[in-house]
DNA sequence: GTGTGTTAGTTAATCGTTTAACTCAACAGT
DNA sequence: ACTGTTGAGTTAAACGATTAACTAACACAC
């Protein structure tokens, strides 16, 4: 190891004439522990010793390593999720607001496939745990030891001990509906995400396809405007399963006249596929995707999308977090944001009169 | 704070009714320190108090932390580079690799704007630093320091003691000029990214679009078919200068036939711009992108785009980063990585007879 | 001159592990 | 009887910081 040796606490005591406790003390802030000379002592050997305290020998001795953990799934399993802006733009939001609040975070891969242990995460070198991909096993051993976890997610079943926060899909897919309906459209598909019949959850992404799904249902419904035929299933987030049931819809004998997709990958498929068999997006069928990632720019027609704020989500977490950590009821820490807001692009009109 | 008190080694040996040193010798697999009855009685104190040696006191003594600290510009400014995938796709291979070698990772968001202090680093937090955008100001910092740290760019000027990884971007222009120049293609222009004239380098950005402009330079030169109208600057790597430049490549007197974009942002902002124009991609124009990110697919025309391959990078300076740690020279910790390549999509053909 | 308060510090325990150096008993070989 | 070796552990000193509890010296009031 070429790690140069580096200035102890002892070092600068011994360097300014004093004991550890008053460099401890007057480095922690609390300058009037000592004469104003002496603070000019300590302030020069610490300068010329380039002293910082080690985090390591503090955490252990206050228990604490002000840092907290990051779970994701995506990071092992790109085709498993949405889009690859997820970890950027969701750790942008809580590397900054950890920071902010004076914490670090480590991240860790965990593969939905190896079932990789968060034993990692036990050991002490972390004061919390963000999940992002809910995982039955993974998260109630962590919840069982006593860490302090937050989801990224909103789980059909959450640990007890585990806070959560998450976007709220209702209002997400009540964007993208209302608008369709405000345009004037009445025959209204939805092109769902993999919702994992009848098997346990194990991730984030089926969860949330089979709320969007629910909503949409929810939704139609209300309006005495549901129809099951109207419903296709895209069984994953990147659209190879989309021409098919994009056909389906398109051949009906009441085709729709817009399509809200679960996410925009499915969305760009569903256009595509439109195109491919000579329907025109917008003028003859609507589209909206829901993410608004960097996909939907750039295109013709640029998507219409519900935009979800991951930076938000992530900054929210954290705080949440803090908030589990520090001892609030974990009744107090399952946030549903509602701060979803869509975005209207080029892939929305209203129907063409037949 | 709700923290479960945990067992510590002192709890396993009284309860195994043994010396702590046995415990840690046992724990950290030498078997051979006592007896196999002893060994069996510790394993199940183990398992009953649930103990898991504590990182920070290992740490501690140590004087290793098994943590590599990854400093990324973009996490704090996502517009600054080329795409938003850049984190998911590096941290992938990063994350992975130190995950295979016992490592972890400790995330830290840098903003090029405010110098934010690299402190944090210089705590004993981690072992070792890999450093995203190339920043003189901090690198140099954390190379006084003492702390290892590997660049994940070919910078300009690299601090002595600082090792870097960085794609071969000559390889990357030789691929996509290669392609274009054996399909018939002579007049090849190129939309440089943001080359910051005179200035400081303070970004990776930055050096990468210097780099892919004299690499196209020298190409173009040594095949006598360089001509300076040919070099448009966009300026940045997101495109909104790009329809002013495409519009006077297209107006000049003996067009280009294809155009090679320092990124698929550029690219894709090329294509829209032409076919604004009336031109048709790849008809009358080809195009070729660079970074192969999620843009390039669903569109039409496809986007033929030189792929970097961002996991291996993440994984090389990893490697790297645990080189340098262990004493290797720095001369030896400089890796200039040939590993891109094309992916040929649409968006490329022959030139049109004229 | 005693009691009270303040200033400017110090002392020493503690956090949880690791590990070099040691002990102690039992046995083998000569 | 002595030396040497092995097995099965133990002892105690680190690692670097924090902090409750203490002290010593002095000032001032009554």
């Amino acid at each position: 190891m070429r790690q140069v040796r580096k200035a102890t606490i002892r070092d600068v005591a011994a360097h300014a004439g004093v004991s550890t406790a008053t460099i401890s003390y007057f480095v922690g802030g609390r300058h009037d522990v000592c004469s104003p000379e002496t603070g000019l002592r300590i302030q020069a050997a610490v300068k010329e010793l380039g002293y910082y305290p080690n985090s390591i020998g503090r955490s252990l001795r206050q228990k604490s390593t002000k840092t907290l953990g990051l779970c994701m799934l995506a990071l092992s399993d790109p085709q498993a999720m949405p889009g690859s802006f997820f970890l950027e733009r969701l750790s942008l939001g809580i590397t900054t607001y950890a920071d902010a609040s004076d914490y670090s975070v480590l991240l860790y891969p965990a593969s939905v496939r190896d079932g990789t242990s968060c034993d990692a995460f036990l050991d002490g070198r972390v004061d919390g745990l963000l999940f992002h991909p809910h995982d039955n096993i993974r998260t109630q051993k962590v919840a069982a030891a006593g860490l302090p976890t937050v989801l990224l997610t909103r789980s059909i079943a959450l640990p007890d001990a585990c806070g959560a926060v998450w976007a709220d899909e209702s209002q997400c897919m009540d964007l993208a509906l209302s608008h369709l309906w405000d345009l004037g459209h009445r025959r209204i598909a939805h092109i769902a995400g993999p919702t994992n019949p009848g098997g346990v959850s194990f991730n984030r992404a089926a969860d949330v396809a089979v709320q969007r799904l629910h909503a949409y249902n929810s939704w139609m419904m209300e309006r005495d405007s549901f129809d099951p035929v109207l419903v296709g299933a895209a069984d994953g987030w990147t659209g190879e399963r989309v021409p098919n049931v994009m056909i389906n819809l398109l051949n009906l004998k009441y085709p729709p006249t817009a399509v809200v997709c679960a996410n925009d990958r499915l969305a760009i498929a569903a256009i595509a596929a439109a195109n491919e068999a000579g329907i025109s997006v917008p003028r003859d069928i609507s589209v909206v995707g829901v993410d608004n990632s960097p996909e939907t720019r750039g295109r013709r027609p640029a998507l219409t999308s519900v935009h979800i704020p991951l930076e938000e989500i992530g900054r929210e977490a954290v705080s949440t977090l803090l908030r589990l950590m520090h001892g609030a009821p974990v009744d107090e820490c399952r946030i549903k944001l509602p701060v979803t807001r869509l975005v209207i692009r080029d892939s929305t009109t209203t129907p063409r009169k037949e």
